[in-house]
DNA sequence: GCGAAGTTGCGCAATCTTTCACAAACCTCT
DNA sequence: AGAGGTTTGTGAAAGATTGCGCAACTTCGC
């Protein structure tokens, strides 16, 4: 309890959740790391290893009891309750995101979205006016809103993004492809598709 | 040139390539691995350790030639040719990524796109025709596509990826939040922002 | 022409991550 | 109640990645 978690092992969690949750919907009850390992392609002692960080969840000889590690998993990654999400940029990709219902279902909800042109501003999209990013800060310090979502063209997105910071967001999602800059305390990640192919190539490359 | 070069290092050099590239384009023609690593959040022994992967690209006392490199970069990744990409699934999240123009200026093309429902094949969507995923395994054999891009709902992303296996397709990037299956011969990538934002939430609920 | 200042490439050390392997725990069957 | 068959949790080993430190090289100024 000392130690601190690799980010590694956190990022593999979500989708241990993932399965789980599923396993208990269809109605399973119990399930070895053997097992669970097969399934997201990786193995029973990466599970176990995994799992050990935050607790010993498992029975010897029999395994998981699947309810009660899911609640344990979501409670680990602090989930079940709701997050407010902020989404910056209401263009193809944001809209796409607003629109992606599995956000909403799982316990992540977007309380407002911004935009920087005067078309977009006023418009309304999945129940939400789309607000001037001007009104940024003061709004998302309102609200208490805890996530940024950046769906901006890159040359914006460093300038949102510091917007973001002076507001007291906590963490940010940033889907434009820069090396963004943000100070120790906000969490940031990226979601870049276009490296994700520009690294598949690599591969494909030789062959061929 | 024996020695497989490792994952990680792969996936870092799009971001070295845009900065590069980015770079040449403002007129620098030279830098060292100290700036490059500030400007990418890293160190400037992990760049040069990474690069060394590759070649000999830099000039002690000097550093790297931008364009040079930029160069050296495209041509390990294999871009500077076209890719073609296949688009399975063309709801909202399939449209974002047709519209997504930074794929098409970037060497990738989506020159097929398909879908299920009646609603949807035969549209016309970015001047392209959505096919019926009923064709899909002779359209990319016979287009000779490389890569596909899958954007379908959960359910169906299993049999979408087995068509996209069957019918010889070489890399597969997936945006449903699945644990897919393929055979080893096929590269596959995740695309899962869902589990990114649950994974980040596990940093943010212990404090506030 | 030569020393000073600066930077790469790279072997080696340090750190981080995964895997192994086994004691301890649990169930079942007799 | 005890033997046999499973499976977890976890130290310790193995493997992978990152960071250090320095020889080798390049340019510049004098």
């Amino acid at each position: 309890m000392k130690e601190p978690v690799p980010d590694v092992v956190i990022q593999r969690l979500p989708m241990y959740a993932h399965i789980l949750t599923a396993l208990r919907k269809v109605g399973v009850d119990s399930i070895g790391s053997r097992e669970l390992g097969a399934m997201l392609k990786t193995t029973p002692a990466q599970i176990r290893k995994d799992l050990s960080y935050f607790g010993r969840f498992g029975k010897q000889g029999i395994g998981y009891e699947v309810s009660q590690l899911a609640d344990e998993l979501c409670r680990v990654l602090g989930l079940g309750r709701q997050w407010s999400l902020a989404l910056v940029g209401t263009g193809r990709l944001g809209r796409a995101i607003m629109d992606y219902s599995g956000f909403a279902h799982k316990d992540f909800q977007i309380v407002a979205a911004f935009d920087n042109s005067p078309q977009q501003i006023g418009k309304k999209i999945g129940g939400l006016v789309v607000q001037d990013v001007a009104e940024l800060e003061q709004t998302i310090s309102e609200k208490g809103i805890e996530i940024g979502i950046v769906a901006v063209p890159p040359p914006e997105a460093q300038l949102v993004i510091d917007a973001l910071t002076r507001s007291g967001i906590k963490a940010i999602l940033n889907y434009a492809p820069v090396v963004a800059r943000v100070p120790e305390r906000v969490l940031l990640r990226q979601i870049t598709p276009l490296h994700t192919l520009q690294s598949m190539t690599y591969y494909l490359k030789s062959e061929s």
